[in-house]
DNA sequence: CTGCATCCTAGAAGATACTG
DNA sequence: CAGTATCTTCTAGGATGCAG
């Protein structure tokens, strides 16, 4: 059930999202409630995401309990998200994950590219 | 550039590859060699995967630099396969990745409904 | 402002058959 | 034994446009 795991985080914009939340909640001294981001917060902190991603991801993430989600009636619509003590939870992860992508990220050739890697030495006996 | 970490493990079968590497590493004395696997053993100790898919896994992970490889010409074919350094250096990760998923797994409700049958390869813990 | 619906493409992954 | 080679299916993710 590890997979079940990895498959949350790793989509393409789960980290960036997670770790936007995670900095909103960081930065504030809110005591008593988390400070939440509104979805244009959110789709500006993270340019390069599509709208249609941004809100699957989030109703991925509120769905396994990472972020939470207010919808404010009104008009205009406000909706916020903001990351959940669960969701908080997972930083340990992603800081062995980053410590290690720092320490040996530089090296990684490529993992998936096609590229016909030439210096696979065929060590005949 | 943590993303180019989360995508070497990602995939379906990574995970599983590496940890059964890592238990032959770890299950023998080797004290100047590391103990590797042979294709077909790979094969057998994750008796779901098909062969394209692990010949493609392990050419990322040995692009990576997480999996070494030997050839040995000779009939019939020998290859073998094992956890470098590099890629027991994951292990960490991969422990913190464990960690969470056993304790906050089993509340996960079915972020993307992805079925998780492979579950039965992760006795690792 | 929020976010759903629709169409689209690239890549992941499975099944099966064949080869040195 | 250790792979390639096809063929097929499935989904992630991007590019719109529309609606409450």
């Amino acid at each position: 059930m590890i997979c079940a795991t990895l498959d949350l985080i790793a989509n393409k914009w789960a980290v960036p999202i997670i770790l936007t939340l995670a900095r909103a909640r960081a930065a504030s001294p809110a005591p008593n409630g988390v400070p939440p981001l509104r979805f244009s917060e959110l789709s500006r902190a993270i340019p390069l995401i599509t709208q249609k991603e941004l809100t699957k991801q989030l109703r991925a993430l509120e769905t396994a309990g990472l972020v939470g989600r207010r919808v404010h009636a009104a008009v205009p619509p406000k909706v916020e998200y903001w990351l959940t003590d669960l969701g908080l939870s997972l930083r340990p992860v992603l800081d062995e994950l980053g410590k290690w992508a720092a320490k040996n990220g530089p090296r990684l050739a490529r993992p998936n590219s096609k590229q016909a890697d030439s210096a696979r030495q065929e060590a005949a006996e």
